[in-house]
DNA sequence: CAGTGGTCTAGACCACTGG
DNA sequence: CAGTGGTCTAGACCACTGG
């Protein structure tokens, strides 16, 4: 199971057979002590410190001091905001299986739209996301229309849609500015993501820029608050005058 | 500078001494690398790595294999990353007028409450907050016995929390971890906030912690999402597959 | 090639939790 | 008290970047 012959950094194969054993059942609220893990795996403390902390910061774990290493209860995904990943690579953080169904990819007439950061028509892009099977969010991303009939020449039920900017398209995503707010949902949004009509949800905004500021990506997001959050660190120094 | 003899941790004081020669313009735009850095402090490989993880971890740092550390251009590091350090600095910020009615000071027996984060009787301060004498927010704060106590001996509807904590009780606030969500609201939230119930509200919760990660402060805030939203500024991590 | 961060070992002592 | 995570040392070899 872990194979030190392996390219796969042991404490990556540490963290991912944790993962699995977790989702497994395999341990009731608290897994097993770095000194077990060490024996467990026949590897040093710092390589099983390693593999924890990867899951401590993703959320799934807690470490309590002089008590033992905690799961983090069902826990919602988490998303740390400072960095801009994409809800794929969020929801394979957190152990689990992302997939994407598509519901809308069509050009939208400039007139009919208020989203004014492209002076261009627009293509919208509309998948709902899951995690382990089950709705977690609704994602409409609006491009140019260039940009958009190229992304919807490729399986955008299987592709990242970073991934194809960034890998295939040469699109260098470089900062984001994302309004986070609440909505009740509609009809739609319910019935999609499998909540009750007027139940609240997670709304995101955001426009994606490049380095120079220019806009990429204009993108609305609906989650829904039980399976996902939203954490941010902030500091304080040096504020007081 | 840097003393082994002090009880905070080597790691800790290194990771502080570098953000104080970042912030004072002594790197361009490389930090030393590594054995330098154990030079410099005399100190293990370790213990700069633990350093280091920290500040790239916070945003501040980011590593390139076979090149070396390097300071993340226009990463604020000097105030709150979103804007919530006070809610009164924020609302006067808008150009509106803050004010605060105090709900309850009150003592919680440990066993009443489910925050863990003190293992002691906690103190909560709540509050309705308004911009223009409208409803905006209600805050609750959790604080240990002895610090929420002498908190209630000033006049809470005035004062601002983190005034006081600061600069009245010589408590440092280092950094926040905050996580945003969403909820239905209740009766109650609802009749303070002036909204129907079951209408969407955002939800805060937050610990606040000193430079050793020693927690200070639990809170919890409801914000009516019509006249309250986060604002956050991501950066896309280089570091890809 | 020299220099960088990435991974890993095999120890050690400390501080904290609970019985 | 035994067991836990927190900190730290002093090494080692690897993979990557650039000249």
């Amino acid at each position: 199971m872990i194979d030190s012959n392996n390219p796969i950094p042991l404490h990556v194969q540490i963290s991912n057979a944790l993962v699995k054993q977790i989702k497994a059942g395999m341990y009731k609220d608290k897994i097993p002590s770095e000194r077990e893990l060490i024996e467990a795996y026949t590897v040093s403390r710092t390589t099983v410190r390693q593999a924890i902390a990867k899951l401590v910061n993703d959320g799934i774990l807690k470490k309590v001091h002089g008590k033992g290493t905690f799961i983090n209860e069902g826990k919602p995904i988490q998303e740390w905001l400072s960095n801009l990943n994409s809800l794929t690579e969020t929801i394979k953080n957190m152990g689990m299986a992302p997939s994407s169904k598509l519901l809308a990819a069509e050009q939208i007439d400039v007139k009919d739209h208020s989203i004014d950061i492209f002076n261009m028509d627009l293509y919208m892009i509309e998948r709902l996301r899951y995690a382990d099977g089950e709705p977690l969010a609704i994602e409409k991303h609006y491009y140019p229309l260039s940009v958009g009939l190229k992304l919807s020449s490729y399986d955008l039920e299987t592709e990242t849609i970073f991934d194809l900017l960034e890998n295939e398209m040469g699109i260098t995503l470089a900062e984001a500015e994302q309004i986070i707010s609440t909505e009740d949902a509609d009809a739609r949004v319910a019935g999609l993501l499998g909540i009750p009509k007027g139940a609240s949800v997670l709304t995101v905004e955001r426009i994606i820029a490049d380095e120079l500021g220019n806009p990429l990506e204009f993108y609305r997001g609906y989650y829904r608050p039980d399976k996902y959050v939203f954490r941010v660190k902030s500091k304080r120094n040096g504020l007081r005058s």
